[in-house]
DNA sequence: TCTGGGGTCCTAGGGCGA
DNA sequence: TCTGTCGCCCTAGGACCC
């Protein structure tokens, strides 16, 4: 049996931790530079306000409402996940964290324990642990563990968050009740594609036959089918290092100079070279992009990219920076207004097993120069220890006009409980 | 004025060597 | 030496997830 474990709008539930005040009190976060709604209470979602929706555009609504407005706190949600999955391995040590708020534990051996109750034991341990409410679906496969949490939270008074599929009946009632367009790996484009061959819950999709799914959503629709039907194909897939790392920002206004350009480029790419560090990779080739505003269609549009080959495998700033800046000069033009740029750095190695260029090979002092920078910046803060190509006044800050402290990561946010003594 | 960021996987189709 | 076929590899693009 596999359980999925989701928190309850993971962003907002952080912030109410800290702020018990506004508990069953609208609330929103909004993306970098405060631009998207990315997580709703539920009291929003009552609102019909949309995921993802232009923060601009629900301002009205939102201050007509009293809705309490953050900005996004990664450091924050970053570690109460921590705290979460944390708790979570002691129930079960074959885990996967799928996501920030999500993981799926596989409940092999458990034939004995009633699962039900198993899930409320999971579901007081966190809120005792951390405050944050989650929702706990259990089911013989990882897509069926799916759709009980979705059962789970769209009736929590019924199921108190926890709901566990185990018999054929539950499983078939189940699928008849899911929408397609709400099944686990079944996007926007496939469900119009299969409402138009007149296939609209989760059932109806499992009834299909096998060449068809496959003809029309690859082998992973064919999985997804068997998955449903209770054949536990789809696996935990366990913790790998990551095959691609990305750094990518839109800009506060938009910039046309090269020299504004290649600064904040730079700096992603000695972002990605230090995540490449941290998990003990180096990468064998580096995508730039740049990107106009998308939404400004008056406008000239212009979004290249090009992808670097490097020499040798690499981890070192330097280098990847040096390979940046050579294929942004390939893709850079003048009289273009740019929205957001990217680095990508990709075909990563183990940082240990490089294979050597025969003319060209990696300076040994980078490796130590590397370590030194990290050492400096982790205890420093982050990014204190610039390149020259990076601009040392410049700090770019993006708009995070309502965010919270970082209550469980830095020392003078934490909050302080006084006790008065009565006389 | 203001519209996020970071990932993965799969397939089609072309190039190319056996 | 030329040509056809097969299959592998690579890339771009499209789909999905949170």
């Amino acid at each position: 049996m596999f359980a999925l474990v989701d928190c309850n709008n993971f962003f907002a539930s952080c912030e109410r931790v800290f702020r018990p005040d506004l508990n069953h009190k609208p609330i929103v976060v909004l993306s970098n530079n405060d631009g998207c709604i990315i997580a709703r209470s539920n009291e929003v979602k009552a609102l019909k306000i949309p995921m993802g929706a232009a923060a601009f555009k629900y301002k009205h609504i939102l201050e007509q409402k009293q809705v309490h407005v953050f900005s996004s706190n990664y450091a924050l949600y970053g570690d109460m996940s921590k705290r979460v999955m944390n708790l979570l391995t002691d129930f079960t040590p074959n885990i996967e964290i799928y996501s920030i708020d999500e993981a799926f534990l596989k409940l092999d051996g458990f034939d004995n324990y009633n699962l039900q109750n198993y899930g409320f034991k999971i579901k007081r341990t966190i809120d005792k642990g951390t405050g944050i409410p989650i929702s706990i679906g259990i089911a013989p496969t990882k897509s069926l563990a799916k759709v009980a949490n979705r059962i789970a939270k769209k009736f929590p008074q019924k199921t108190k968050g926890v709901y566990v599929i185990k018999s054929e009946n539950q499983r078939v009632k189940a699928l008849k009740w899911l929408n397609i367009e709400d099944v686990w790996g079944i996007g926007k484009q496939y469900a119009k594609k299969l409402k138009n061959n007149g296939i609209y819950s989760a059932y109806d999709f499992t009834q299909q036959n096998d060449t068809w799914v496959k003809r029309n959503f690859s082998i992973v629709g064919l999985r997804l089918k068997k998955d449903l039907l209770g054949e536990a194909v789809i696996e935990l897939e366990h913790i790998t290092s990551k095959k691609s790392i990305a750094t990518t920002r839109s800009f506060d206004y938009t910039y046309s100079d090269y020299e504004t350009i290649k600064e904040r480029v730079s700096t992603f790419a000695i972002n990605c070279a230090q995540k490449l560090r941290e998990q003990q990779s180096a990468c064998n080739s580096i995508l730039i992009f740049l990107k106009t505003n998308k939404h400004k269609q008056n406008t000239t549009q212009y979004h290249p990219h090009i992808v670097v080959q490097l020499p040798y495998p690499t981890n070192s700033s330097i280098d990847i920076v040096k390979h940046t800046i050579k294929g942004l000069k390939q893709i850079y033009k003048p009289n273009f207004q740019y929205k957001k740029a990217g680095v990508v750095v990709m075909d990563m190695v183990p940082e240990i097993n490089q294979q050597l260029n025969l003319f060209q090979s990696p300076n040994p002092k980078h490796k130590k120069l590397m370590k030194t920078v990290d050492l400096l910046n982790n205890k420093l803060g982050y990014q204190k220890i610039k390149l020259a190509c990076q601009d040392l006044k410049r700090t770019w800050k993006m708009k995070q006009e309502k965010l919270s402290p970082k209550y469980s990561t830095r020392l003078s946010d934490v909050i302080i409980i006084k006790l008065y003594r009565p006389k």
